[in-house]
DNA sequence: GTCTATATAGGGATAGAC
DNA sequence: GTCTATCCCTATATAGAC
């Protein structure tokens, strides 16, 4: 059985959105590329802003599950490539939200105060590993230097994809610059770092270079 | 005598895409607030692309003359704190720009020409700078840290003022929030600094924690 | 649930008088 | 250079039949 319509406008609008930008795709758009009448979608979603919500719970959702702390022991530098992978799948499959996140959370409250959340919690859970991998002695780094370098962790996995539009205009090679978004992240901590791994990640430079 | 009409449609569109964001503001807002007609304006301006085209031709002549070396010396620290200052200052006069980085230039091929090679200057700059730091002895880092870090600091210049619209919603404090990010891409060199600049840094980060 | 038809509004842009 | 008037188009959204 086919699915249901509304899952099937969720489906279609986030393609959309992710392809052209939230600002350019009208609810007129997603109705034909449905074949579909307006109407019709009117019926399922209140307004097109119904519908971005709605998307943005999706990735609310799946988000949180990615932003949590190895309990019970110490973290390593394995599950930080792991966390930031994750991050980084999640962010792309969700990619309008991040290509137009100011317009996005500026006029919408709601999306704001949520967005709002997720940063906050992203912060203090790179916050608590960083923690961590100085307690486990990976790395040497003080109060001030980890505080400063959590905000920044967030800010580069929240606008690498807007960057890396904004610089390249290649079409979608997805998955190679997700990699070199997540190398960014890690040369960011290799400074802390003890010298075999600070070493390690120098070498991986290589692999990553444009 | 008043100035050119021409002068004031630039001026008024600038305070009026900076407060609103540019697809926020129409061009019967910037006549209405000009009291002038709609027609009038469109004497001026061809569209409204026109217009933003302008205003970022205006923004790239001003950044230019803030992305150089000093020639002739090596750099120290004082130099980047300057050249933050006035790149952050010139950043924010021209802010609407940032707001929506990815639309504009995906959506004008002028415009993300232009701004990319604006950006590739100044990851060149910053990589300059930070290999004339290490020749002079005041940082160590290697060939591949200096470019990653280049790179983040370009990217954190680039969305700094999109992340704290993003996390705060508060209401354009301004120069302080710019004093943040500027602490926050000096962060991003402390830890390959020397001990005595790199606790230097750290006793800073009280004035700049939120 | 889905369609057709349509209302409404607003933005971009132009013609032609002054 | 500036204004008035207006056109065109598109986007959002609704009403009511099926």
């Amino acid at each position: 059985m086919a699915p249901k319509t509304r899952e099937r406008i969720l489906d279609i609008s986030l393609a959309m959105f992710n392809e052209r930008g939230e600002p350019n795709v009208t609810t007129n758009h997603i109705a034909d590329e449905l074949e579909i009448s307006p109407g019709n979608l009117y019926y399922h979603f209140r307004n097109k802003e119904d519908i971005v919500e709605n998307l943005f719970a999706r990735y609310e959702e799946k988000i949180d599950r990615v932003i949590v702390s190895p309990d019970e022991r110490l973290p390593n530098l394995e599950d930080i490539w792991l966390q930031l992978h994750l991050a980084f799948e999640t962010m792309w499959e969700f990619r309008f939200i991040y290509r137009d996140l100011v317009d996005l959370t500026s006029r919408n409250r709601k999306l704001r105060m949520h967005f709002g959340r997720i940063l906050k919690r992203a912060v203090e859970n790179v916050t608590a590993i960083l923690k961590g991998l100085v307690e486990a002695e990976i790395m040497r780094a003080s109060r001030a230097e980890i505080e400063a370098t959590a905000t920044n962790v967030i800010l580069i996995c929240t606008f690498w994809l807007s960057f890396n539009a904004t610089r390249g205009a290649h079409a979608e090679k997805g998955s190679e610059d997700l990699g070199q978004g997540i190398f960014q992240v890690m040369m960011l901590i290799a400074p802390f770092l003890r010298d075999a791994e600070r070493l390690h990640l120098n070498t991986l430079a290589n692999n990553y270079r444009k």
